[in-house]
DNA sequence: GCATTAACGCACG
DNA sequence: CGTGCGTTAATGC
């Protein structure tokens, strides 16, 4: 059953102001939304709570789990311009997902699914470019499972840093800057590994002059080296 | 070996 | 003063 009912509160999120351009694109949809910001462990939907609504991610990580017998399973992360909650456009089923901020200042903006199809609608356009957004998350998740099948934990962990500086690092200079940093408990449960290994595996990265961090950020002093230490 | 868990001390914010 | 980090020891595959 499809729902099309504005929710009240947010009338305001009507958005779909024409762009300068006559460009349109999935992203400049959420133009004119306002961010929100939440805390590491925050809630952003699941289920029964905020499920009306397509998001895009504009800063930290977020993660999309479910509860599989009282254990709680990580289906996908999502980093800034990713679409979350975008299969929601052609079923209403979410099957008792749920998205969580898994760094401080994990920033999103929202429209509501309906908003969103009619957009899709009129401008036919943009039904190539979400299916490309929704094919990088299955090919994510797709890649990620194979990792997790294939490499050990501390390759798993190098893989998150790489695919991590790539789509959110600050360039500065040759370095690069991760900035919200998840805690090494999260990057864990990301690659699938412990917070121990996670903490050795940095701490080892440190000691060879590829990274330097601290609770705040974490720095990528040589990409190339850490792809170079990369198997896949 | 490789990795996970428990446990403890420590240090930041 | 709680939460997260660094380390080590014990255990399993």
């Amino acid at each position: 059953m499809m729902t099309f009912n504005l929710h009240p509160a947010n009338r305001a999120a009507k958005i779909i102001d024409a762009p300068a351009s006559r460009h349109y694109t999935c992203l400049s949809l959420f133009n004119g939304a306002p961010e929100i910001s939440y805390k590491r462990g925050e809630l952003i939907f699941d289920a029964r709570h905020q499920g009306q609504y397509i998001f895009l991610v504009t800063a930290g990580i977020v993660k999309i789990s479910s509860f599989y017998q009282n254990h709680e399973m990580l289906h996908d992360y999502l980093m800034p311009d990713e679409i979350m909650n975008g299969e929601a456009v052609f079923s209403t089923q979410s099957q008792e997902l749920m998205a969580t901020a898994a760094t401080n200042l994990t920033r999103v903006k929202k429209i509501p699914i309906s908003s969103f199809r009619e957009a899709l609608e009129a401008k036919p356009e943009l039904h190539q470019e979400f299916i490309s957004h929704l094919l990088r998350s299955m090919n994510r998740t797709r890649e990620r499972l194979l990792r997790l099948a294939l490499l050990p934990a501390e390759q798993r962990v190098i893989h998150f840093l790489i695919t991590h500086t790539e789509k959110a690092g600050r360039r500065v200079g040759f370095e690069y800057v991760i900035k919200p940093l998840p805690t090494h408990q999260e990057i864990g449960y990301i690659a699938g590994t412990g917070r121990q290994t996670v903490t050795t595996v940095l701490n080892e990265l440190r000691r060879q002059g590829i990274v330097h961090f601290n609770r705040q950020y974490l720095l990528v002093r040589n990409l190339d080296a850490l792809k170079a230490k990369a198997a896949l």
